[in-house]
DNA sequence: TTTATCATCGAAATCGATTTCGATTTTACC
DNA sequence: GGTAAAATCGAAATCGATTTCGATGATAAA
């Protein structure tokens, strides 16, 4: 079960190494005689080149490498689905590693996919990711970056995002329109851009509508899970029982919410309306059906990783790099928990 | 921004390279001044060895492949969730692809992962692969290979995976035990095991019990989706009526008919009991909730994974390999989709 | 002082493919 | 036949790290 090699075609032939690699390669310097001969011994050992021995003279690993916060997560497992796809398409293998919201793996995720000459990286940062010293690494290492969903502007490469900001006003804009008056925000982190911009966006919403911002109907998810749903409506229910209006950072909050607005018998939409935030399969399934934004994880993922590909093959050339970020357009979906 | 290699190192100190090498590896023919020169040095020029050249002269990647259905799957998302974890903290990184149940694709990317040298294939099959051709070259390659959960119990390698008969047993044994005398099943695709033995798991509950096989209320989902289990539920709803237990190949085909059920108003799980398999997360947040099988993705993966380093080692070191085949517990999860 | 032992080092081969550059052979043409 | 041009080939360097094996010098024992 010996590794077939050039060296052992070449012997077979009685010809040199270099010839046959060349013959391999459809050099114009060979014959077609010998070429044909080659060809026809490499397919009958079934020769594959040793890609070991390719990375290091060629310089590149035709790998790339993918870190997010988590990967059961739908949307991010949508975007890992594109991009895996498309990679292969090209040609591409890709190494996933996830963060799990740490600041300190993700850095030392950084350090593992440079160590092992991953020829471009693709990440959505953590949530609690504040110094970036690990991307500016990335970029001095001449290693192409693209920075999807979860980004800092701070860095300087191409991203894909949506439009948090807009995205926000009209998950808040659908609640207004479908009679609420007093809205609610279950927002996300302090720390993530997303976050903070959603939350802007749900605050100009307020104003543009004359509603009047209520920093007191804000509560802050941490963790971003189904149990802060669920109690911050508990929350509402008990404390502010004039709300009836709430944009969830997520789907997976708003379903928390209306988990327990079912269980207490508070009649979604009718008592109180709600909007979630990516469009999860869930959000679809579940009763009553939950209001939510479309967030295009799957071109998402398409298109950060055509980015990538596109700097990957500007690096080898020598080419000026031209960043650019991408905005992907989001969209209401509407469905039975809100009354539009 | 020259990458820095022994070569550079040396010529700074005036040494060989093979003393670098030596001295970086901790040999002990380096005498302790030249080591700490070294070492010192080489933290300075923050020297990373090429893994290129590594690869090439050890003959491992440190690198395994996994290939599985899809990922956007709850199930499989938690595996490859355990998997990249564990792997990264035994100084392993994963290849992920996906076979899209295509067995043709699955063919092509095991050629892929062989040629791209990686330790290691972990696997789960498409429900679509017959031929095993592919497989078969994995071993004979001597590349170590571990199946999960989608097995082939014809192919001579490590295995995890869930005792998918007594599964469907416990299943329909706790539709059976909540009241239910009439239960419908909507099986898996045909050709996948774990959905054969999830079938005969049902049959031979039923006749334990006493309950009479009736082949008209076992409907097959060919993609194991919430519309198929939405469908045969309108179908049961309409020409079964006396039905008044499902047994569901998979929590998402379970919420479809869940899903149904509640828009025609039949009320679960007083007049219908269902159970699903699988124990996704969204089972337990839609209402009713559904009562589930708990399949322990997490676990399967960390086992599977640690099957798989324990073969490479072992290949590694030229010793025998010692095959096994690990059966993981699932347990009944009651919830309010069955009276029990 | 001589010999044996030990500590330190490095030349060179190796992993396998790629590519440069020069050598050789063949063909074409006068 | 002789020369120029074209076609065909291969030696060797290279990518960077690893490892074998031998060389050198230092130290200890005789």
């Amino acid at each position: 079960m010996a590794e077939v090699t050039l060296k052992q075609i070449a012997e077979e032939l009685g010809i040199s190494v270099t010839t046959v690699s060349k013959a391999l390669k459809n050099y114009d310097d060979v014959s077609p005689k010998t070429k044909a001969a080659v060809l026809n011994l490499a397919q009958k050992l079934n020769y594959q080149p040793n890609s070991f021995a390719v990375n290091l003279r060629t310089k590149e690993s035709k790998t790339i490498g993918l870190i997010i916060p988590e990967i059961v997560h739908h949307f991010f497992s949508n975007i890992v689905n594109a991009i895996i796809e498309k990679a292969e398409q090209k040609g591409y293998l890709v190494i996933i590693l996830q963060s799990n919201e740490s600041e300190e793996l993700e850095k030392k995720q950084i350090d593992l996919l440079l160590s092992k000459r991953v020829d471009g990286i693709l990440m959505s940062l953590s949530n609690n990711t504040k110094d970036l010293e690990h991307l500016k690494k990335v970029l001095s290492h001449k290693t192409p970056l693209v920075l999807f969903d979860k980004i800092s502007k701070a860095i300087d490469c191409s991203k894909v995002i949506i439009d948090d900001r807009s995205a926000g006003y009209d998950a808040t804009e659908h609640l207004i329109k479908s009679g609420c008056k007093k809205i609610a925000h279950f927002r996300g982190p302090l720390n993530p851009q997303g976050s903070i911009d959603r939350f802007l966006g749900y605050k100009k919403a307020l104003e543009d509508y004359n509603l009047k911002f209520d920093s007191s109907i804000v509560f802050t998810c941490e963790k971003v899970s189904f149990n802060e749903g669920y109690e911050f409506a508990k929350k509402i229910h008990t404390e502010h029982k004039d709300v009836d209006g709430i944009f969830a950072i997520t789907d997976l909050v708003g379903i928390g919410a209306v988990a327990y607005f079912n269980e207490v018998g508070v009649k979604i939409p009718e008592q109180i309306g709600i909007i979630g935030f990516s469009n999860w399969f869930m959000a679809s399934v579940i009763s009553p059906s939950l209001s939510t934004i479309d967030q295009p994880g799957f071109e998402m993922g398409k298109k950060s990783l055509k980015l990538l590909l596109k700097e990957i093959k500007a690096t080898k050339k020598g080419n000026q790099i031209q960043h650019q970020t991408v905005v992907l357009p989001t969209k209401v979906i509407k469905r039975n928990s809100t009354a539009f």
